[in-house]
DNA sequence: GCACTGACTCCCA
DNA sequence: ATGGGAGCCAGTG
């Protein structure tokens, strides 16, 4: 089966968040031009290959939480990841006011 | 083609 | 603050 275009723009867009910030599944879904479809972009990451590098760790859900069960290896091994490139979780929680990653919906990355 | 599921989010009680 | 329900779209059986 072949991978839809839609998620290549997700990705890219994934990939575009720098290290050290994170984003929500609506914002990425918004910022690739799909608004509204946040369940999109975790099926596209779920199908992301590992060749692409995509840092799906960078995505959390809008509650500043993984979107993994907690204390599962998923969850650990993200929170591990993303502590390690300097963003702070209290309690499991990241303060999304401060990492949120302020996409550039006048990059060029939008008319690909 | 229908029905259910899912790495989601919003709204209301 | 917390939980339930609806809306959302694609993938899967």
């Amino acid at each position: 089966m072949s991978i839809n275009p839609r998620y290549k723009k997700i990705w890219a867009v994934v990939k575009s968040i720098p290290k050290g910030s994170v984003s929500t599944y609506g914002d990425v879904a918004r910022f690739s031009g799909y608004p509204g479809c946040a369940r999109m972009v975790g099926t596209a990451l779920r199908a992301a290959p590992d060749e692409l590098n995509v840092p799906w760790h960078r995505v959390i859900n809008s509650q500043g939480k993984v979107s993994f069960p907690s204390g599962g290896e998923k969850a650990t091994s993200q929170q591990d990841i993303l502590e390690h490139e300097g963003v702070v979780f209290l309690s499991g929680v990241v303060n999304l006011n401060a990492y949120a990653w302020q996409g550039n919906l006048d990059s060029e990355l939008w008319r690909m």
